[in-house]
DNA sequence: AAGCTATATGCTTCAATACGCATATATTGT
DNA sequence: ACAATATATGCGTATTGAAGCATATAGCTT
């Protein structure tokens, strides 16, 4: 009972079923999480902690980026099931498909970005555009 | 995704775990309820109560009662698949067998019982023991 | 080593939730 | 109508949970 629980808990939250709906689209790092779904580098990494911590997610690093992915051969066989329900109770909705769509748009840019800072301190090279340079 | 948000949050509380293992095994009034898992009136009545409200349960009256049980063509084909999980889930469980267990034994019984009246002035009069008469 | 970038986290606040007590409501029997 | 029973619910409280800010940590790059 208590792993389903905690499973249940997991998806419990609107923020935590948008990432999965991202993660089942692709690996994601944290910043593509956050500008996917535009919010706060803290929301986007709580959000993901979480969902690590149930076993739902798996982890790895690359360089400087985290990128979490669905951990297919995680805790149980009937876990499988929740994320088909995830998927589809997710296509279609407004808020969800935006998030995917969004994700195609997404770089892997700094959790500062959209401060005070110029932009070009915050993105890798190659995606510097040299336009006003 | 806001009906899978909400089937989620309903089953994100071991209360109401143990509610849904129970009606998974027949229709149950909320004094059953309380019997089996040992708990207050308050507690068995908002639990079936918010499971009603996400669509999982269904309600008759039969007299004084107020009979619960799975709702079962009720929101989407995929919410199924959640009750599956819960069953499994509990399947093997301490707490779960136990209230499982208990709920064979249960009477329809006011809530009152175990406060400081007398047996007799709650329990319908066919269990009542004329032992003592 | 120093500085930059990506992510995690301690502390805090605010909102949501669970549930107890007392009481209201609904239903039946007398 | 009245009393008794079964359940629901308003109000208050305690617990939990989400997430912001500031900062710590980890890993590049030079």
């Amino acid at each position: 009972m208590q792993n389903a629980l905690k499973l249940f808990k997991a998806f419990s939250d609107e923020t935590r079923l948008r990432i999965v709906n991202l993660l089942l689209e692709r690996e994601c790092s944290v910043c593509e999480v956050m500008q996917a779904m535009g919010i706060s580098q803290t929301r986007a990494s709580r959000g993901l902690t979480t969902l690590y911590n149930t076993g739902i997610l798996k982890v790895r690093r690359d360089g400087l980026w985290v990128l979490y992915s669905i951990n297919e051969d995680g805790i149980e066989e009937s876990y499988d099931c929740l994320l088909q329900l995830v998927r589809s109770a997710l296509k279609g909705n407004e808020v969800a498909d935006g998030d995917r769509e969004r994700l195609k748009g997404t770089v892997r840019v700094s959790p500062c970005a959209g401060r005070a800072k110029p932009l070009e301190h915050q993105l890798p090279r190659e995606y510097v555009s040299t336009a006003g340079e």
